[in-house]
DNA sequence: CTAGGGTTAG
């Protein structure tokens, strides 16, 4: 693995400029060329969030607000909502989706509100975030799956799994803006909230609507089954899913392979039975 | 160039 080299402390905004411009200079621009343009900017910013040095990122972007280089573009405004979202300044971050983009022209788009969404749901919970969903909505930005993906993950993990399969229903299936993504969040939820069985019935009815999901939406289920102890209806999402022409894959064998020391546990033979011939039919 | 990713193990 190659090692990464982490970026120097010092390594600061100021020198960060004057080595772009002596870039330039060799190339043979002139000086007023050699100005960065918006994705490096974007870039350095990006940087500086990432290392948690929000300020640093603040200063290039209100350098750009002022005119000093370029405009910055939504994905400026995106990078630095983040960054801010991260530390926990959700005020500031929102004041830019509200008020810095109205006033400098720059419509969020779904990458925005998805990068906001996240937030509000971590932070400010479900009511919040459904407001932002809905001015996301009203603001004519279209969901993806990424969208849908962060509403169930942000419902399943304040317990509100009703809500969340209410969404499936109403918003997230008719839209027929859904991924393999989405199905993860939407089997994991009732799985983590000891609706095993629910998760179950949610899988074989999205495989009868003509969704075919994948191998990591079945571990999902075969993992949890295997917690619980219950062999059989593990063996049973491996029948299913191999019925679709899916075949076990490493985690799925992972996840398997806890249930044989269990054996004998309280599992009835005959799941046992099943079991074992279900493992033949793999090797096949 | 911006979000965002899901299962096992350790």
């Amino acid at each position: 693995m190659p090692q990464r080299k982490s970026v120097p402390e010092e390594f600061a905004y100021g020198q960060m400029i004057d080595s772009l411009c002596k870039v330039g200079r060799h190339n043979g621009a002139a000086q007023s060329q050699c100005k960065p343009d918006v994705i490096t900017l974007n870039t350095i910013i990006s940087g500086f969030c990432r290392m948690g040095r929000i300020e640093e990122a603040l200063k290039i972007m209100n350098d750009m607000l002022m005119g000093k280089f370029t405009s910055p573009n939504a994905v400026t405004l995106t990078t630095v909502i983040c960054g801010m979202l991260n530390v926990g300044r959700i005020r500031e971050a929102l004041d830019l989706l509200h008020k810095v983009m109205p006033e400098k022209g720059v419509r969020p788009g779904v990458v925005t509100y998805n990068a906001v969404l996240r937030g509000i749901f971590k932070l400010y919970g479900e009511s919040k975030a459904i407001e932002v969903f809905s001015s996301m909505e009203s603001d004519g930005v279209l969901a993806n799956s990424t969208t849908y993906t962060i509403i169930v993950d942000g419902l399943c993990e304040s317990n509100q799994i009703e809500e969340a399969k209410r969404f499936w229903d109403d918003v997230i299936w008719p839209s027929n803006i859904h991924d393999d993504f989405v199905y993860a969040a939407i089997l994991k939820g009732p799985c983590q909230s000891g609706k095993f069985n629910e998760a179950c019935n949610f899988l074989y009815e999205l495989v009868d609507c003509g969704v075919s999901p994948n191998i990591v939406n079945y571990n999902i289920l075969i993992d949890r089954a295997c917690k619980l102890g219950l062999k059989a209806e593990a063996c049973q999402i491996v029948g299913e899913m191999r019925k679709t022409g899916l075949t076990a894959d490493a985690v799925t064998w992972r996840i398997l392979d806890k249930l044989h020391g269990n054996v004998g546990k309280q599992v009835c033979v005959s799941a046992n039975a099943q079991f074992e011939e279900g493992l033949q039919e793999f090797y096949c």
